[in-house]
DNA sequence: ACGCTGACCGTGACGACGTCACCAAACCAT
DNA sequence: ATGGTTTGGTGACGTCGTCACGGTCAGCGT
């Protein structure tokens, strides 16, 4: 699984950065922070959400290798805020760089320039699809995709996660997954315990997920 | 209001571009569709939104004097498909580019390129908040801020709209926005009549849009 | 002036979702 | 074993989305 730093990254070569590792459940940033070091991920994962004062949060996407944090390079560029909050999922390898030396290599490097590009436009993307499901759709569909993806992500029919995980990822309340993992059960979809789900049916949560 | 076209955007300068109206209600694009023509708006205004399938839609933002299509962009760098729709909603003009000028502009300006990181960087954020408008606000709340922003860009607290329109923009439904406006009428905020709602207490409202 | 038509608005009923308050069961540390 | 913490279950109620109406008004043709 680790690769060498530069592989993902090639572009970084005549930069200089600085590696690091972050173990779980720390911040990379939080909402409304200023920018320091622009991250580029070799392992592990991060998650981005949003919270708000009323508790709830909602997940927005996740880092993975090959990936770095264009909310961090928007403040870097434009914005000078974060927008979102981004917590370490899976210890986690990371490249950083300062944000004179990003905008340097922004203007050097044309390779960089079109990763950027590429990253904008695909978070962007991301997000959009994100809108537009809390717009239209109900909450077990979403429910049904969220439990897919982790599913794939993971390699495994059982998710280990809580009632309250699901919600903050999904942007809703823990009793409305305890609800909606109920209408699951009764129809064989997956099968419940405590902080696991298993998917016992994956056509016919894909039929509701889409 | 008209500009010379290239006082916007002056890193088109060596660019050879269209110059082209857009009347009212003309669509820029719509969602799904490829990429045509990168537009840079020099004067009216365009809508940008998604719409499902239930009839529903919702407004993402607004492009002005000065903006350009940054999800035509994302087309033409990374993902080759619209992420949303666009329809002139007042008389336009716009300067238009190929994609293949798009990025040839990209590589050779600087001044295109900070330009189009800070459009990313802002869109982005637009739509960041909004996702967590639609998330975390209830309906009255956004309505207000909606009204409040109509308002603003028209510069009058007659607003000549319908219920529908403003569902459309909400990401809600009509009767909703009828409810919600009755609500607001039993406390003087608005008046409401045929087409046209008039802001009669602009503290009020502000105090429930935040 | 009259009636037609389409756009706009109002409303009640009901299901889906968010919130609150509270309780029960499972797990954990000592 | 016992007390505290984490996790899950539940009923009640308010908000929101959907459906099926029905009513009202503006504009238009005759």
């Amino acid at each position: 699984m680790e690769q060498q730093p530069l592989e993902l990254f090639p572009f970084l070569a005549n930069t200089p950065y600085t590696e690091m590792t972050l173990s779980k459940g720390a911040w990379m940033f939080r909402e409304h922070e200023g920018c320091g070091r622009i991250g580029f991920v070799i392992g592990g994962s991060v998650k981005i959400f949003k919270e708000h004062s009323s508790g709830r949060s909602i997940t927005l996407y996740r880092l993975g290798p090959g990936d770095s944090c264009i909310l961090s390079m928007s403040c870097a560029m434009a914005n000078p805020i974060h927008q979102a909050s981004a917590v370490v999922e899976e210890d986690c390898r990371v490249l950083t760089v300062t944000t004179d030396q990003f905008r340097s290599l922004m203007e050097r490097s044309s390779e960089a320039r079109d990763y950027v590009f590429g990253l904008f436009a695909s978070r962007l993307t991301d997000v959009l699809l994100l809108l537009e499901e809390v717009v239209f759709r109900r909450m077990d569909e979403r429910l049904a995709s969220i439990l897919l993806e982790h599913a794939v992500r993971r390699g495994s029919d059982e998710i280990h996660t809580t009632h309250e995980q699901l919600a903050e990822e999904a942007g809703t309340a823990r009793e409305v997954v305890t609800r909606v993992l109920r209408e699951f059960v009764s129809n064989g979809l997956v099968i419940v315990g405590r902080g696991v789900v298993t998917i016992n049916d994956r056509k016919g949560l894909a039929r509701i997920g889409r």
